[in-house]
RNA sequence: GCGAAAGUGGCGGAAUUGGCAGACGCGCCGGAUUUAGGAUCCGGUAGCCGAAAGGCUAUGGGGGUUCGACUCCCCCCUUUCGCACCA
């Protein structure tokens, strides 16, 4: 007797894994190939059990597409640079190199006590040179194509830890680092134009048939397209300038009662000057300016706004309206300008309300009425309907106004057809020290020029004091900032900010598939074979940031002709969190579970099928220990018995189960549920990537396993195979054979969940071959069908008794079965049976009166 | 406010095409084994009535379609997530 005992042997495997180089792959035509990966990790220094997940999600699909004949590329690396290792070099004074080898060390050696199969030799860090290298190469490919450019902006400002953060990085209008109000300033950035891509990455959304759909509606919502209309307004007196805005509702256009500009509207500071009270008017312009963001942020803000004195002709109507400025108008949307409906829209309506702008009604909607009296109506009416009080458009429905009205406007050069996206261009500048430098120089007399790709990469250079003061740690060495020009050779400085880390994992899983290329980033032959990634999963926060941007990039490596296809990732599944006392681990919460804790108590296998039984794997789950008991339970149950049988099973001259024929009735139930088992567990984790369920039917395997094998007749021919081995009665064989299909299946198809413990078992049970390359089962359909179904029997929908029949029994005979059960009778006294449905084999209903 | 998803025993969750609701596991109860505990093995475990046989009620609530609804349709409630002045 041996006992389950994982920490006599996970480190075994896990040593012959990487001697045998076991999970390196290289191309190989023949065999299709099956690219699986779980979204990078930023070496934060510990994984805890919810990173975890992911891994072990991953490693079950590669682990048993592997068995399955597929050429598997199961890569890892590290998303290593960003702020927090900079962070904490500002606080600890540690050099972010430092800290993040340090952790990457730490969490790789958590994933390989884990035995995830990952291919290491291809491991990379975004922060090694010969990584980012290829991120300024690529930039510079995007300049050239005009996809990267530099643009004054608005960014939020720390005045206390003196430095541009991102958006993201932003939490209630406060640094997320030490809380201080932010403020806006505007900066010199670098942009991509992901724009340009819009409506394709929009449009494409309708492809991804096997990404979640709350994952694309987030997407198609953060793009967000609307289609209307521009219009031209032109402004009376004063300046000779038209007002441009952006409808999607032109079929109100003649309920206009003002036009609206945003305060950062590029006309605004020339309103100002013809303005009665000029202070005054600035005062207020840069009090909307100011406030603007951090409103958007916290929510709700009163609307406010100020008459700038000017008016506008509406090209409709020839009506004269007046031109405000308010704070609710964004600059950075359409054309930074609205025309006010307050008939009609809820926003206008209640600026209009609080400024007492005239409310003109123009559209009336499907079985409504014109109002009396605009006095009387507490809100705009937004719905379509019939045009009224619309000049040569009364009577036209909103959608057939809005058409003959785009058309009208188009051909007095009045406005145009024109379609708006709320996606932005992506600011990419960084004034960080720990990121790519952006290769780019600045010289007085050429400009902004690239550095020349001979001089890539631009190395990050030496740093060691580290403040967090002023902005741009890199400006601050100027043996790094001083450098001459590529093209006349003359002094230039270079770009002293570095990238956005999101550039780094918006292509690091095209570099998996040839991590050492010195060339190029990867070489078209490889990506051709291995991408796109067949099956990714990772966490929904990155539903909208990286995924977006991964779809653009791929788009651009379409375009500079390095890949053939659009979509980078075929399927993706996004892992729910493993909660603990109903909130995320986090340290701060001082409620982390401790992969290596548990590993160390119950062995790796034990977590890994845990964490996959416990749920599915988009649900959130709560970290129980008693249910990684559980497992631990469940494994020592299969090793017990795989112990149990081992002398039997490596018997000499055990035949196979398809060798012999006429099973008794108990082995054809063993070797029915072996087969069915075997369907389900294939279709669970192949296609439902249920495996909860999957672990359940092995689950119940064991079950019967176990109940066969404790039958005293079946043990006595177990102790006869093992005592006299080929001697053994065609009986004692045929009970053997049945038990050894069943333990074979299940070791192999547990082996994904539970690799240690099952390539242990292997060898206990004699097999020379590779588990990890070993064949998946085989399913016999002819096996796995029952020869005796039990059909439930109905009267009225309720459920009355149940019979035992042979499989394809006609529905007549089936029907006089159920009319001669005594069970079904008694409840059929003097009731009269008008109707009775056989659902194919599967139930009996007697419909009565 | 808008959009999406979800709601099933004490708990995590099953139910593949509209066809036996509660698979599997946790927990709990009982039995066997054991000096004892632990471990293990076997059995039980939605609620209510009943000694039992059996019956009734149950998938957030209410209606509907159907021979039959956790599953489809309508209304409502709750929870979670996403978006939130995008004109």
């Amino acid at each position: 007797m041996s006992e389950y005992k994982p920490q006599d042997f996970d480190k075994k495997w896990q040593g012959k894994w990487a001697s045998n180089r076991t999970f390196e792959v290289n191309i190989d035509p023949a065999r299709p190939k099956f690219y699986c990966l779980e979204m990078f990790a930023y070496p934060s220094g510990h994984a805890h059990v919810g990173h975890v997940r992911n891994y072990i999600i991953g490693d079950v699909v590669a682990r048993t597409k592997r068995m399955l004949g597929f050429n598997v590329l199961h890569p890892f690396g590290w998303d290593a640079f960003g702020l927090p290792a900079e962070n904490a070099a500002i606080k600890h004074g540690i050099h972010p190199e430092e800290s993040t080898r340090g952790n990457i060390s730490h969490m790789k050696a958590q994933l390989q006590r884990l035995g995830i199969s990952y291919a290491w030799e291809r491991e990379f860090a975004t922060c090694d040179s010969s990584y980012y290298k290829w991120n300024q190469w690529l930039f510079i490919r995007m300049f050239e194509k005009g996809l990267a450019y530099r643009k004054r902006s608005s960014v939020n400002w720390c005045p206390k830890c003196d430095t541009v953060l991102a958006n993201e990085q932003v939490v209630e209008d406060g640094c997320w680092r030490c809380g201080t109000l932010t403020e806006i300033r505007d900066l010199e950035q670098w942009f991509f134009r992901i724009t340009k891509y819009a409506n394709e990455i929009l449009e494409a959304t309708g492809k991804l048939a096997k990404w979640p759909e709350k994952v694309l509606s987030m997407q198609k919502n953060w793009i967000g397209r609307s289609e209307g209309s521009k219009i031209k307004f032109k402004m009376e007196g004063g300046l000779e300038e038209n007002i441009e805005i952006f409808t999607t509702r032109l079929d109100t256009v003649f309920g206009v009662t003002a036009l609206i500009l945003s305060p950062e509207h590029p006309l605004v500071d020339r309103l100002s000057l013809l303005s009665s009270d000029k202070s005054e008017f600035q005062k207020k312009v840069l009090e909307f300016r100011s406030q603007d963001r951090s409103a958007r942020l916290s929510g709700e803000v009163e609307k406010e706004g100020f008459n700038t004195g000017q008016k506008a002709r509406n090209p409709f109507d020839g009506s004269s309206v007046e031109v405000w400025i308010a704070n609710f108008v964004l600059g950075e949307y359409g054309t930074g300008a609205v025309m006010a409906v307050p008939a009609h829209d809820q926003r206008d309506f209640e600026f209009a309300r609080k400024f007492g702008l005239p409310i003109k009604f123009v559209v009336c909607p499907n079985g409504g009425s014109v109002p009396t009296s605009m006095d009387q109506i507490t809100e705009a009416s937004i719905d379509y309907g019939k045009l009224v009080n619309s000049g040569e458009f009364t009577e036209l429905t909103s959608l057939e106004a809005k058409k003959q009205m785009s058309a009208w406007a188009q051909e007095r050069g009045v406005g145009e057809p024109s379609i708006q996206f709320r996606l932005k261009d992506w600011g990419i500048s960084r004034q960080r020290y720990w990121g790519t430098p952006i290769p780019m120089l600045s010289c007085k007399k050429d400009g902004i020029v690239p550095v020349p790709d001979s001089d890539l990469p631009v190395l990050l250079p030496p740093m060691t004091n580290f403040t967090g003061q002023g902005r741009s740690p890199l400006s601050q060495i100027s043996e790094f900032v001083n450098t001459t020009c590529p093209v006349c050779g003359g002094p230039a400085s270079r770009e002293t900010d570095t990238m956005d880390t999101f550039v780094d994992s918006s292509w690091y899983f095209y570099r998996f598939a040839d991590p050492l290329n010195n060339e190029a980033p990867f070489s078209a032959k490889t990506v051709k074979y291995w991408l796109p990634v067949d099956f990714y999963s990772g966490g929904v926060e990155h539903a909208i940031l990286h995924l977006i941007y991964s779809r653009f990039f791929a788009r651009v490596f379409r375009d500079l002709e390095m890949v053939d296809h659009d979509e980078p990732f075929d399927q993706l599944l996004t892992q729910g969190m493993v909660l603990k006392n109903g909130s995320a681990m986090s340290k701060s919460k001082g409620n982390v579970i401790d992969p290596d804790s548990m590993i160390q108590k119950y062995g790796a296998d034990a977590l890994r099928l845990y964490v996959m039984f416990v749920a599915p794997p988009e649900k959130e789950v709560e970290w129980t220990d008693s249910g990684l008991e559980g497992s631990y339970r469940f494994l020592t149950r299969v090793w017990r018995l795989a112990d149990k049988w081992k002398e039997a099973l490596t018997s000499s001259g055990i035949p196979g189960a398809s060798e012999l024929t006429d099973f008794s009735s108990k082995e054809k139930t063993l070797r029915q549920k072996t087969h069915d088992t075997i369907r389900r567990v294939t279709v669970d984790i192949e296609e439902r990537h249920q495996f909860n369920t999957a672990i359940s039917a092995m689950m119940e395997l064991v079950n019967e396993i176990y109940s066969f094998g404790e039958s005293s007749e079946i043990d006595k021919r177990r102790q006869e195979v093992e005592n006299l081995k080929q001697k053994s009665s065609i009986q004692a064989f045929k009970a053997v054979t049945v038990v050894a299909e069943a333990i074979e299946a299940l070791v192999r198809m547990l082996s994904p969940f539970a690799p240690h413990m099952c390539e242990e078992l292997w060898d206990m049970l004699g097999k020379q071959e590779d588990l990890t390359n070993a064949e998946w089962p085989i399913f016999d359909e002819k096996v796995a069908r029952l020869e005796e179904f039990i059909v439930p029997v109905q009267i009225n929908g309720k459920m009355r008794s149940r019979l035992t029949v042979a499989a394809g029994m006609p529905e007549k005979e089936l029907k006089s079965l159920a009319l001669k059960d005594p069970a079904v009778r008694k409840h059929l006294l003097e009731k009269k049976i008008v109707k009775v449905i056989v659902a194919k084999g599967r139930l009996v209903n007697l419909v009565t009166k």
